[in-house]
DNA sequence: GGTAGTTACGAATTTCGTAACAATC
DNA sequence: GATTGTTACGAAATTCGTAACTACC
């Protein structure tokens, strides 16, 4: 389980549809669906719904939605952190000109 | 940040040591040493200081200590509820033989 | 000269996008 | 036949490990 996929993944369950989800992640459907199809691989379980219209949430993908997100804000949080602590402590990476 | 480098991250934290966090987690020194300068030059910060025994965590690293174990234990949760779930419901994908 | 991290570089793996396919209305 | 997801497949990019290098006692 990748960040990436996980990203994917959210992407999908919010548009339910793997073409527009593409677009929004400047991406092309093929690379998308083998994101979702290694997820679903990966946890042994299908996540979605395929229907006529596009991708529909399964209870599995629903309680994989609450989790994904917590871990993406997290990850936001986490980067955000350490580029504060850089700021806050002595010598960062970026020369204050 | 991938999880992958998220995991690297906090055994060379938590052993002190790339050689030794890289025996622990079946790789070799070079890729983990790499996976490292990724995330700093990534977060574009310095996350350790090299001393002669081995790396020392800065207070940037001790801010993404922290979070990077969230964010691990939270994937984690995340694969098991999965799981759970798919059993719970009805049709998972490994047959009940 | 031993211990530690890093850089060079070629091989293996992964991941992408285009094209072709399958299924549903 | 239009719309949607998936599979095939070759090209591009990533990532690994061995070997060589650098720095510090």
């Amino acid at each position: 389980m990748s960040i990436t996929h996980l990203q994917s993944f959210v992407a999908v369950a919010e548009e339910g549809h793997v073409g527009r989800a593409a677009r929004r992640l400047h991406l092309t459907q093929p690379p998308l669906s083998r994101h979702i199809l290694a997820l679903e691989d990966e946890l042994g379980t299908p996540l979605f719904e395929r229907v006529p219209r596009g991708m529909r949430l399964l209870p599995t993908g629903e309680a994989l939605l609450h989790h994904a997100r917590l871990i993406l804000a997290e990850v936001e949080v986490a980067a955000r952190t350490v580029r504060e602590a850089a700021r806050g402590s002595g010598a960062p990476k970026p020369p204050p000109a």
